[in-house]
DNA sequence: GCCGTATGTTGACGACGCTAACATAGGAAG
DNA sequence: CTTCCTATGTTAGCGTCGTCAACATACGGC
């Protein structure tokens, strides 16, 4: 670990570049992760990504992956606290969530998921993902309504798409119940 | 209307320019289109279209409109058709328009809306189909409720996050009712 | 028939994703 | 300690994109 300036080699570069690009998706969303830009602000050449990630969307996969890991921890976090039923604090857990962090939540739940195929490791985590939600839901299509109802009420917030939606935070104690 | 070879003016581009970038939209999905790829598939040079938007981002909001009154119409014929309770009809109708038009569904309720205030027009659209949403929902926290359910949906079966979702079709009746 | 203006074209700029060829360093093998 | 292999980072360049400025053409009102 050499102190002198800049050493050639950065240390944990595919780390620093998942940081700036997470940065990017929370300032400007999706589309304001480019490569370049990301390389410019981990303070290397524009194309050094392309010895830790196959290609653009691979990061973006990997962004997600760490996303799914945040998610599973929110997840956990709001049935241990325990305010009300599991299901129930689940969902608040959820809305908080994606209103916390839009960029990363449309990244994890988005057309790149369509395209797991080619990323194994992301499908696990969203599989994983639906496997928790699905806990103390009272059957798999009774879960599958409430995942859709929170998930879309998610998508419906970020974008804007409800008139006089108000307060996010009271929209989503009134709803949620 | 002169006819021979190519007129040096097209007659009528704009609507030209709206098909060809709905055809991209419907083959690859919002990031298949193109500002140059939809003059070059409306036979035109590469900048034609900003003698008729502004910017890409107008074209897509063209775009979405043209998509809110497609969803308008497509909702009438659900409810008129009568098949059902008319918000049972409605939901049927939701999801099984995003799924015949992923692209389109996904641009109309998208990033996009969260910006349109830059588009009063598609602003306006989104509201009144919010509005025709509403009736016959039983107060105006239950349609939110269903919408949200009836998105969130769409976007999961779009995304193919719901595991072991097979037919989708079969999946929606077992899920509205 | 003339001319203003709407419509379309050409050429150019900077940013992007990606590839190939090259440079450097850090660790394993001798 | 030296040598060399390989992982990591850089440089140069390709084709594409969105956008702008300058120019060309033709439609429609006077």
């Amino acid at each position: 670990m050499s102190t002198s300036g800049r050493p050639y080699h950065h240390g944990d570069l595919r780390a620093a570049l998942l940081d700036a690009a997470d940065a990017l998706l929370d300032e400007g969303g999706d589309g304001a992760v480019s490569l370049r830009e990301v390389a410019r602000r981990a303070g290397v050449s524009p194309t050094a990504a392309y010895r830790h990630f196959a290609d653009k969307e691979a990061l973006l996969a990997a962004l997600a992956l760490r996303g799914f890991e945040a998610f599973g921890a929110a997840m956990g976090a709001a049935v241990a606290q325990g305010a009300g039923a599991p299901h129930v604090a689940r969902g608040r857990a959820y809305l908080r969530f994606a209103l916390a962090r839009p960029g990363r939540f449309r990244l994890m739940f988005g057309p790149l998921l369509a395209r797991s195929p080619a990323h194994p490791d992301l499908l696990a985590a969203s599989r994983q993902a639906f496997t928790a939600l699905q806990a103390n839901a009272g059957g798999r299509d009774a879960a599958l309504r409430s995942w859709g109802m929170v998930h879309g009420l998610a998508h419906l917030l970020l974008d804007q798409a409800i008139p006089e939606a108000g307060e996010a935070e009271a929209l989503i104690e009134r709803l949620i119940c």
